[in-house]
RNA sequence: UGGGGCGUGGCCAAGCGGUAAGGCGCCGGCCUUUGGAGCCGGUAUUCGAAGGUUCGAAUCCUUCCGCCCCAACCA
């Protein structure tokens, strides 16, 4: 047997599993069919790309369909300008639907039909009862719930109630579509759920062609039955609504037999994930958008310079499966850093500008370093870079009386620079206030390319750009937007609003930054690796001669570990 | 105090009666014109706990403990 069959025999999770089990038993002729339903209400976070990567990767594991599925049944909550986001994440994402493109609202016909078939078999029944009432009626978690009053009313009566809900002759309110099931079931969602409710409201797409509209647990299952659907993946919160879902499919004659199966949710580190407290941030300010590179939202981490390969490595190195799990931020970092290291190129750039002068090289000379573009993929190419008699370099890479395991440059000492020469630094030059303000060096016109022809070895090489050619840029560095492990955590138990915990260094924006002439003109999106500090991305922010760059992620830092030991 | 889900190393996660995969992290070493990348090695005598069944248990049984979800005319 191949390793190709092999991997593919191996289980990956348990829903694959499931499905693997139904294909062999010939489940609905073999072709499996999932859906991605979001409810266009919010932005799509990385918590939905592990769904989008399931429902669609599975579709597309066993040569089946994943339709992407609005589950659009709230008119007052939701709207077109997220429907489309969705659509341009799930695509940026890398998964197509084809012309799988659906929405809930789209059945509203054939759900008000089943509606009226379930009153038909008497297993449902217009309830008139006050929201309070119902809820009173419902019960607790351990007292049983009572009937309502209305529970016993004639199919005609339901029928004929149920009618002029839809004609529009209720206020909102006034009246409610129940299943009839179980009022004393120790399922709460058992106890006669509402199927239909009234809401005078404008729907982004019906417009205002309906006045009821289906709740979730009776619009879902049927969406999926309708659509064909043969495994309906959903989070582990739905587990107690599966009898539900299945008793609507039994109880209509619907043309599939759709089975819904459950998954945790992903979790991240130092963030949170819900939809509200995201909305939240971004009503309140505390972040700039739905777009902002901080924010764990598909949208987000793309401006943050984030590939959609890294994403999807990250969902599927994350596994499925029932346990709740908070992921390591530092999984996500790491998918990033792999897929980046192979395709960004290189480029260098100084964040925090200390001048070097070198007292031996020409004035008004410069010249053209070569350049490699990316070791680690030779196809990129070259390019040259400017040298000349005054550079920068990194404020960090320099330090007056340096400990010991610091070996970059200091006074009397020779360090390379990358990709042109040795040099060694001759003099520290200071204003009044005792700062370094200026160095001084020399360098050593045998080494051109950074290779020393006597053979001697220097312990560091330092990225650098050339003052007179350096155009001047505006790096944003970025931290966990959140000082605690677990926000959502801590906020619960200590009974405090989860933005207290936003981390107020979550956001540094540098300005004065000097890079190579090359990346003055950066196009908006595109990934760099600065040389020794971490991958960035352009920022729309940017403009040509002036440009903006989000950092990422930084490149591992055995240095800084070092440092931060002591 | 009802119903449901879950408990394998710091974080994930395989395993499904035959004697603890893998990834991230961490710790060493090699290599290096990015203290990057790469390479090599190490990192659970033990699977929430206690009993029991068995030649043999993370896997089966019993009891207990812990965490999460459910009482929207939200999804």
């Amino acid at each position: 047997m191949p390793a190709a069959d092999d991997a593919r025999d191996k289980s990956q999770d348990f829903i694959r599993d499931i499905v693997a089990a139904d294909v062999r038993a010939g489940l609905a002729g073999g072709t499996v069919v999932t859906r991605f339903p979001p409810e266009p209400n919010g932005y799509l976070h990385i918590g939905h790309a592990k769904a989008i990567c399931l429902d669609f990767g599975i579709a597309e594991e066993f040569g089946g369909y994943c339709n992407l599925r609005f589950d659009d049944t709230n008119p007052v909550k939701e709207d077109v300008e997220y429907v489309d986001s969705i659509k341009d994440d799930v695509r940026w994402l890398g998964f197509a639907w084809h012309d799988r493109e659906y929405y809930a609202s789209d059945y509203y016909e054939r759900l008000y039909h089943y509606a009226e078939q379930l009153i038909g078999k008497g297993l449902a029944y217009v309830d008139s009862l006050s929201a309070d009432a119902i809820r009173e009626h419902r019960g607790t978690l351990m007292s049983p719930g009572k009937d309502s009053p209305h529970r016993t009313r004639g199919i005609e009566e339901n029928l004929g109630l149920f009618r002029r809900m839809r004609a529009g002759e209720f206020p909102d309110g006034a009246h409610v579509l129940r299943a009839k099931i179980d009022m004393r079931s120790p399922n709460i969602t058992m106890r006669d759920p509402v199927l239909y409710r009234i809401r005078h409201a404008e729907h982004h797409r019906t417009g205002r062609a309906w006045c009821i509209y289906p709740m979730y647990d009776f619009a879902h299952p049927l969406s999926d039955a309708i659509e064909g659907v043969t495994h309906s993946l959903c989070t582990l919160e739905y587990v107690d609504h599966r009898p539900l879902y299945d008793w609507v499919i039994a109880h209509t004659d619907t043309p599939g037999r759709p089975r819904q199966y459950e998954f945790a949710r992903l979790n991240l580190s130092y963030t949170v994930m819900s939809k509200r407290k995201l909305l939240q941030l971004v009503e309140q300010k505390h972040v700039s958008g739905w777009d902002d590179p901080r924010m764990p939202t598909i949208t987000g981490l793309r401006r943050r310079g984030y590939t959609p390969a890294s994403i999807r490595d990250f969902c599927a190195r994350v596994g499925v499966a029932k346990k709740e799990n908070v992921i390591d931020v530092g999984l996500l970092e790491h998918c990033v850093r792999e897929d980046l290291n192979r395709r960004a190129p290189r480029a260098m750039a100084v964040l925090r500008p200390l001048k070097l002068v070198l007292a031996n090289y020409p004035e008004g000379q410069s010249e053209d370093m070569n350049v490699v573009n990316n070791a680690a993929d030779p196809s990129a190419g070259t390019r040259k870079v400017p040298f000349s008699r005054e550079i920068y370099i990194e404020r960090d890479d320099f330090l007056e009386d340096p400990p010991k395991k610091f070996f970059r440059l200091a006074p009397g000492r020779e360090v390379r620079l990358r990709n042109a020469y040795l040099v060694t630094c001759t003099e520290v030059i200071k204003n009044a206030a005792g700062e370094i303000v200026e160095l001084r060096g020399t360098y050593d016109p045998a080494t051109r390319g950074g290779d020393a022809p006597d053979g001697r070895k220097v312990k560091a090489t330092l990225h650098w750009v050339s003052a007179a050619h350096a155009a001047d840029a505006e790096v944003r560095l970025y931290d966990r937007l959140f000082t605690t492990e677990d926000p959502d955590g801590l906020a619960a138990k200590s009974a405090v609003d989860i933005t207290t915990l936003l981390n107020p260094a979550s956001l540094e924006a540098l300005g004065g930054c000097k890079v190579e002439p090359m990346l003055a003109a950066a196009a908006p999106g595109s990934r760099y690796q600065f040389e020794r500090l971490g991958y960035f991305a352009a920022d729309p922010d940017g403009k040509a001669g002036a440009p903006v760059f989000n950092r990422t992620v930084s490149l591992k830092d055995t240095w800084a570990r070092v440092a931060g030991q002591t």
